[in-house]
DNA sequence: GCCCCTAAGTGGGATAAAGTGGGATGGATT
DNA sequence: AATCCATCCCACTTTATCCCACTTAGGGGC
């Protein structure tokens, strides 16, 4: 399970440093590759980022349902069609395909998220604004963790 | 169960030695390693402490929630995204995040809280008015007590 | 009450690890 | 043959962790 979030960099190749933290749990998979794709969380672009196993998992699970209808189709042009699998090289680093580092914005700083059995990559500013508006809606609304049933 | 609070400090490098009260208790867990992210009370901001135990029950929570409602999504990036497992260190201390470190003000002075099954960490001052403010909403209103049951 | 002893908390140098930058290499493409 | 680009390799910087030592507060025995 991914952990925590990290701020990293892209260096002038385009090259992003996975996280120590990260790369463990890759590790303890046996398998380093990765699986990257674009997303959009907020109305704000980003990337997820799969261990191998999860995406092979993720597309079972869309293996399962009915192949034309239109929302699934729209949603394997969106999900599937960007995905890269991509190795970890011996630095620990990856290479983010051109496109999908323009997809999301990405310029120099940028941060790591986890979420769950994944992580996203976010350019750093984009984050703050995402991070900013839930931390309002906390302290905003005094049920907000009360309704989760948290 | 943690119990009490604990005036402590910083040091120069950003480590927070953990009370050795709040040390039993992870030592009778058999594992030391525990989880620190940020929240706010009352508008204030601070960290929140789990044992590592307590903090895998809450992510086994919310994993069985509804993982795409919006308020869950707002919940996770806030909570979740910025969680860091920590390792105490010989002399029992932790190394506090620089960036939950400088979310939650945390300069030298600060304080640990006890919250049940985690432990809260403050800025000196926060904590103070925090405290003089429950205490005042404790005062004032003779049915407080009454109404939350007990 | 006084002193020793222990344990808790703090400070700082040394070492190791993580992250970053950039040149070199080699395969693929044109 | 020349170019491009991904990867490797080496080196540097920063940060985290280990280890040793000092200080202070509390407890027990005298």
């Amino acid at each position: 399970m991914f952990r925590g979030s990290f701020e990293h960099t892209l260096d002038a190749k385009g090259r992003l440093s996975i996280p120590s933290r990260f790369r463990e749990v890759l590790l303890g998979k046996g398998d380093e590759r990765i699986v990257i794709t674009n997303f959009v969380v907020d109305g704000t672009r980003c990337l997820d980022v799969y261990p191998l196993d999860e995406w092979l998992r993720l597309e079972e699970e869309i293996r399962k349902k009915p192949k034309f209808e239109r929302r699934m189709v729209q949603f394997q042009n969106y999900y599937l069609a960007s995905a890269c699998e991509c190795v970890v090289d011996k630095q620990g680093r990856i290479l983010v395909p051109p496109p999908l580092r323009h997809y999301a914005n990405l310029k120099r700083d940028i941060i790591l998220v986890s979420a769950l059995d994944k992580f996203r990559v976010w350019d750093k500013e984009a984050w703050k604004k995402i991070f900013a508006d839930a931390e309002e809606k906390l302290m905003q609304d005094p049920d907000f963790l009360g309704d989760l049933g948290l």
